[in-house]
DNA sequence: TTAATTTCTTAACTTAAGTTAACGAGTTCC
DNA sequence: GGAACTCGTTAACTTAAGTTAAGAAATTAA
């Protein structure tokens, strides 16, 4: 299980045991069930989260309609808005199948980074290239088409598809459940030729 | 000039006059007229930039259509995907404005980043509060319609509506120029009644 | 300053997403 | 086991974005 940490850390920096060690007695690593809210609206918190194992999602309220924005699976991490400007948080987070995370809090961090300035160096190079690649994900949200998006994911992130409800999916994609079904009937439509 | 990059810095980390000067030593700072560009689709590159005063675009072409994606203005930075992943550039940077700039590139930044590691510190703050930041605005963009987007920019980013071409904040807005158009004129209507 | 080019707007038409409603297939909960 | 809910799909209808085209306005280049 560190294992899987550890690997992905290599990419970015190596470690010594003794580093290894600071980590696991930090005691961050979290098992949630299925469906488990790890934050809500209007609630304040200091908690960043990685994946593991699982899926997360983060999803708005909005009239009364759940609008998930974002799934994070296996190495993928999250810090919520509402850690960094201290203001309660705009959007849920809840786990969609069971999930191994890293919850990790900001006064930990500090004390961690400041003990070994190597942490700040990995996550200097993690946070710019997770940076970078969110931004071509929004710049190809913004020049396709919500079936060009679905085909993308196809592509991309098959496993999505099969792990993710259609709704959630449906507002992932920036549309109505409708026309998912729709677009998906359509698609089905063309491959039949 | 100089004032306006350490008033910043002074947000994430306090700068000791050495600090200070082996900024400045750097000469970084680069003056870049209306319609230059900085980055070619296709091209490799190391530099990341810092816009001190005006404004750089990122779009991309597609299909022989400029699209445009991102604009950066005082106080933002870029670090173009191909200088993570070592890749040809997808997209194209350029200055919409005369624009004030840094120009920084990895190998300085490492150079510097590990003479002062007080920099690390700050680039990891800094970038987790532009990743948290991208994260809403992808979430607004995903739940909300093209109007919503559209009177969302009025009201957060009424200067943007001002300094930007009509046909690059349609695609800025995910939409056609016409739609932009149209939009604008359903609004104006709106307004009348 | 004029000519050329690009930009913005408007209009008519097409396409696809939003909306509302209905139905069958699971799920969850008494 | 049955009732209540939620989920995914389909259909009919509404709304708005995409497309094509044309003309006026603004920019740029000669």
């Amino acid at each position: 299980m560190q294992n899987i940490l550890f690997d992905f850390i290599s990419k970015y920096i190596s470690l010594t045991e003794e580093e290894k060690n600071a980590i696991l007695s930090l005691d961050i690593f979290r098992s949630m069930k299925k469906g488990a809210t790890l934050l809500k609206e209007g609630q304040k918190s200091n908690d960043s989260y990685f994946v593991l194992k699982g899926c997360i999602r983060t999803y708005y309220v909005l009239d009364g309609e759940e609008k998930t924005t974002a799934f994070y699976t296996e190495m993928e991490a999250l810090t919520p808005y509402c850690v960094i400007s201290k203001t309660p948080s705009q959007y849920f987070i809840s786990c969609i199948e069971d999930t191994l995370l890293l919850v990790t809090n900001s006064d930990m961090e500090e004390r961690v980074n400041s003990q070994f300035p190597k942490f700040d160096i990995m996550c200097r190079l993690f946070s710019a290239e997770v940076l970078a690649k969110n931004k071509i994900d929004f710049d190809e949200f913004k020049t396709s088409s919500p079936e060009q998006r679905y085909l993308n994911l196809l592509q991309k992130r098959p496993d999505l598809i099969q792990r993710v409800p259609q709704r959630q999916l449906a507002s992932y994609l920036g549309i109505k459940p409708e026309s998912l079904s729709r677009l998906r009937a359509r698609i089905m439509e063309k491959d039949k030729k």
